[in-house]
DNA sequence: CGTGTTTGACCTGCGC
DNA sequence: GCGCAGGTCAAACACG
């Protein structure tokens, strides 16, 4: 892993075109409460949904400040949109448990499954117009749960990042008041560059690279 | 066989 | 204290 690595921030007019299938329209993202459980923030992200759905289809040039250098390195891609929830620290929820590997020493006592009392990593989330739930975001995810949920008639899925070292997860949920919107919750950041971006950067950075020397 | 999905059970926090 | 709702686990299963 090295997130050090020294990447020049693109130009925007540079970059190369995410792999968005033609039925995805630009996300918007969502602000998230600034402290809460994630269950109001669940909630509260319907809610805001529901009442107050801001407009879709920005057009990329009204894209928000992407902080392609964190995306690239195994960050967040909306840092203005990033409500840290708390202190930042290794991020996992209070009561969350991790893989088998690292509690198995000192958080015997840690039960599976339940809320999150505090959520301690960042969150943040955004809608999509879509007709796919999953959009390709460059990161390949692994599903381990479905749940309907209340005054939704479309079940929320959890997704967490394959990365052996990474803990990020995402909430995929369709609006029952618009089935054409997907609403995604990322949580935590991944520690890992986005192996397809940087497949399709490699070749560009290089290329500059090369002409930088003229 | 490795990887990912499905799904019922289980656990926890919160509201009443 | 109890019930509900949300989040996670893990065995079983599917697929390439």
């Amino acid at each position: 892993m090295d997130g050090n690595e020294k990447i020049p921030p693109p130009p925007p007019s540079l970059l190369p075109p995410l792999s968005f299938p033609p039925s995805y329209n630009i996300f918007t993202p969502i602000s998230l409460p600034s402290s809460s459980s994630s269950t109001s923030l669940s909630s509260s992200l319907l809610q805001q949904n529901n009442n107050n759905l801001p407009p879709l289809q920005l057009p990329p040039t009204l894209l928000p400040d992407i902080d392609w250098v964190s995306l690239l390195t195994g960050g967040t891609a909306f840092p203005n949109h990033r409500i840290p929830l708390s202190s930042p620290d290794s991020g996992l929820a209070t009561g969350e448990r991790r893989g088998v590997g690292d509690d198995k020493d000192n958080n015997k006592l840690r039960k599976r499954g339940g809320r999150s009392k505090k959520v301690t990593r960042p969150r943040f989330a955004f809608q999509t117009r879509s007709a796919d739930d999953i959009l390709d975001d460059g990161y390949r995810w692994r599903k381990y749960g479905q749940k309907a949920v209340k005054n939704s008639a479309y079940p929320r899925s959890y997704y967490r990042c394959t990365y052996h070292t990474c803990n990020v997860k995402k909430q995929v949920q369709r609006l029952s008041k618009d089935t054409s919107i997907v609403v995604t919750t990322y949580e935590g950041i991944h520690n890992h560059p986005c192996e397809k971006l940087m497949e399709t950067l490699t070749p560009l950075l290089k290329q500059m690279q090369f002409l930088s020397r003229f």
